[in-house]
DNA sequence: CTTACAGTGTAACTTATGTAACACTTAAAG
DNA sequence: CTTTAAGTGTTACATAAGTTACACTGTAAG
């Protein structure tokens, strides 16, 4: 059975049981698929367990990284898709291990008018994510590529809770839409001015990494 | 009284009816600020004539267009701030001559369940801004200055109807977070490529602006 | 052990964009 | 008419980022 424990702060009671009774329990490990570019949305994820990550693509099969989903949050374009039903405009891709359970579109309806608690977590999923879309574009468009890294790895470390990152500068770069060199240049940087450790496949960050001197 | 024509397609008459009720009916001029960075929301705006300009700004000023809103359309971050009661994450300025019609909060919730058509507006509205914000995302990201330059030459053009852009090489260097120069650099280039005519305060765009030939 | 490959370091170069400076023109304001 | 400000054209230069190329090092597979 499902385990959603981590909703019981967020949803009334009456409700948590509908979930565990037409909610789909589902679980992906590390890298796996969650989500395609242009297939079709038939339920609502909501994340119970490690994080997930969500991309763009565009015509030219460029990707860049748009946001990160993790415990409790949902992503909110699902939920607008879903009811339209229309295509997915984002893939999205297990970081860790990842638990979620899938709200069946019929209910998705139904339960906001029936229950406050989950109308009021759609409205803030939907808040939330046109945030993190909002944030995602004054990074890109308003800040340099070292800042961005920076601030990359520092979303990193909250999330997995560990100084270490583990990734590679080919998929770190892939994240931020560039390219590799120019990232292996970034943290070349970073070593230098004793923020960061490289080591192959992995980032130690440093103490210093958190002052904002640059 | 307000004039809801426009929307006597998408919605039926009894909510029409209450629109005429509850709604608020404003009218804007050029350049004139609907809703700025920082506010408190208390009512959902919809379009009903003209054109809407929505920004993003970041802490340090720079701003940038996120989209624009034409007859019948409507701002579902509003939605969501509103149901919230959250401040504005952006600012909103009319393109031209604007008149909106403003729909109290506490009808928002209550036409949600009572009205299948509401419904349906507002998913698909949630819907066509996140599809806006990842093309901004993709458009910042993947696409140069140039390429970026003629999108927006474009929208302009379909928005107003016409092929003589009004606005400076300033506003243009703003709306796309740039710098004056910049943009005359480039619109220069157009102009030696038979693509535009600069006139002061004027953009004409000619018929080869449509052939992609670069 | 040997081979193949992914990951990394680094140099040299190109290009897009940002920035500062200045001249000139047109429109608006006095 | 004179003055002022806004809009534009253009040059010269600085810098961030993209690109290509190649060497080197671990790691995994055979």
């Amino acid at each position: 059975m499902i385990n959603l424990d981590n909703l019981s702060a967020v949803f009334e009671p009456a409700l948590i049981q509908e979930m565990h009774q037409f909610g789909i329990g589902q679980h992906y490990k590390e890298g796996d698929l969650i989500m395609d570019y242009g297939k079709y949305i038939r339920m609502m994820p909501i994340v119970l367990k490690g994080t997930v990550k969500v991309y763009r693509l565009d015509e030219d099969k460029n990707e860049i990284l748009l946001y990160y989903l993790s415990s409790s949050e949902s992503c909110s374009m699902a939920y607008s898709c879903c009811v339209e039903a229309k295509k997915s405009e984002v893939k999205a891709i297990a970081e860790d291990n990842v638990e979620l359970i899938g709200i069946p579109h019929v209910k998705l309806d139904e339960w906001l008018c029936k229950y406050p608690s989950w109308k009021n977590y759609v409205m803030r999923s939907f808040n939330e994510r046109f945030i993190e879309l909002l944030k995602s574009i004054e990074s890109i468009a308003f800040h340099k590529l070292d800042e961005r890294l920076i601030a990359y790895l520092k979303e990193k470390q909250r999330l997995s809770g560990s100084s270490v990152i583990k990734a590679s500068h080919n998929t770190i770069a892939d994240e931020l839409a560039t390219s590799r060199v120019v990232i292996s240049r970034l943290l070349k940087q970073l070593e230098n001015n004793n923020k960061i450790i490289l080591y192959r496949n992995e980032i130690k960050l440093l103490s210093s990494f958190d002052t904002p001197i640059k």
